[in-house]
DNA sequence: GTCTATACAAAGATAGAC
DNA sequence: GTCTATCTTTGTATAGAC
C-alpha cells in the first residue's frame, strides 16, 4: 500500500518538474492526491519542508542508479556513460518534464537555503560520478579527454540539463539524443581518423 | 530621459532573470520603479503582456548584437563565436542572473502561448545564427565539425544555457569559461596533433 | 499618466474537531 | 491522520478621481 506521504511526494515531484516550484501550490497537490490542503501541512508543515524532502528522495534514487551502474560495469566507462544518458533519455516520453533539480535551479534564488544546498549537492553528486567515469575511461583507453575530467564532467551535466530545458521550450526532445551523440563522439574519437589525418598533420 | 515604460521593462527583465517569472509580482516591480502597481497595468494590462514585451525587447537586443558581429567580421567565424560567448561571459559579474529566456524556459508550461512562442523564437534565432557561423567556419577551414552544423549549434546553445543555470546553483560562474574553452577546442582542434597521432592511427 | 481604492481569487499556514 | 474552518497575506486586475 502506498503511503499518503509518498503520494504527496510523487505529486509534488512531477508538478515541480512540469511547472516549476514557484508556480505550484498545496491546492494543486491536494487535488491530485485527493486529500485536503491541511493534510499536506501535517506531513510537510511548510512548502520548503516539502521541497527538501522531494529533492532528497530524488537525489537518493539517482545516487542508487549511479551506484548500480558502477556495480554492474565499473570498469567499462562507456557503459556507465550510456547508463547516465539513459536517465535523460527517459524524459523523451514526458515532454512536459525536466530534471527536478534543473527545474529547481531555475528558481534557485527564491529557494530556502537548505533546499538550495540539496540542489547544489545533487549537481555535485553527478559531477563527481561523471568525473570518476571519465577518469576510468581515460585509464582504460576508452576515452580521450580534451580537458580535465572535472571540466568535461561539468560539460556533460550542463549540456544535458540545458538540452532538457531548451528542448522543452523548442519542442525538440531529440536535442537530448543529439547532445549524447556529440558528447560520445568527442570523448571516444580522438578525431583525425582516415582522411582527416592529412589535415591534422598539415 | 528614460521613459516609465522602459524602467518597467528593465525591472521586469532583471527580476525574471533573478527569480523566475512565476515568482515575481507587480508589487516587486512597482517597488523598484517607484510607481504604483496600477500604473504598471496602464502600460501592460496583464502579466502576460509584460512578459511578451520583455522577451521581444531582449530578442531584439541580442539579434542586433549578432547582426553587428556579422557586419564586423562575417568571414571570421572564430571571432563571431567569441562574440557570442561574450554574451554569456557578461553574466559573470551578475551571478544571480541567467539568460532571460533560459529563465522563462524554466516556467515554460505555465506561460501564455504568445510568450511561449517568443521564447521559442529566441532560441531558434540563436541556433540559426550559430549554424551560419559554424558553416562559415567550416568553409573557411577554421572549424572541423564532428556533426551537422545544426546539431552543433544546438549543442553550443544548450551547453551555455545549462552552464548559466547549473553554474548559478553551484556557485561556479567559471563553468561558462570552461564550457567555452571546451567548445572552442572541439571545434578548432581536429585533435590528433603531434604525439596523439600514433594513438589515432593505432 | 499616475494615483487611491477596491474587488476578487489564491496563496501558505494554523486551530481544533473528529 | 484527515477533516472543516479560518486567518492573513499576497496576487492580478479594474474603476474612477485627479
Amino acid at each position: 500500500m502506498v503511503e499518503t506521504r509518498d503520494k504527496i511526494l510523487d505529486s509534488a515531484e512531477h508538478l515541480i518538474q512540469s511547472r516549476g516550484f514557484s508556480a505550484i501550490s498545496y491546492r494543486d497537490i491536494s487535488d491530485e492526491v485527493g486529500i485536503r490542503k491541511a493534510s499536506i501541512h501535517y506531513y510537510f508543515p511548510t512548502k520548503n519542508d516539502l521541497a527538501v524532502a522531494v529533492v532528497e528522495r530524488y537525489r537518493d534514487v539517482l545516487a542508487k542508479l549511479m551506484a548500480q551502474s558502477y556495480d554492474a560495469h565499473g570498469s567499462d566507462a562507456l557503459s556507465m556513460l550510456d547508463d547516465y544518458f539513459g536517465v535523460y533519455l527517459s524524459f523523451q516520453d514526458q515532454p512536459e518534464r525536466i530534471c527536478l533539480c534543473g527545474a529547481l535551479a531555475g528558481d534557485y534564488p527564491v529557494l530556502a537555503s537548505d533546499t538550495q544546498m540539496s540542489v547544489d549537492e545533487f549537481f555535485l553528486d553527478h559531477e563527481n560520478w561523471l568525473k570518476m567515469v571519465l577518469e576510468t575511461g581515460e585509464s582504460s583507453g576508452q576515452f580521450k579527454l580534451s580537458g580535465s575530467a572535472g571540466e568535461i564532467a561539468s560539460w556533460i551535466l550542463v549540456s544535458l540539463q540545458g538540452a532538457l530545458i531548451v528542448g522543452r521550450a523548442t519542442n525538440s526532445p531529440q536535442k537530448i539524443i543529439e547532445v549524447q551523440s556529440l558528447l560520445r563522439r568527442s570523448l571516444t574519437a580522438p578525431s583525425a581518423i582516415g582522411g582527416d589525418i592529412q589535415d591534422a598533420v598539415a
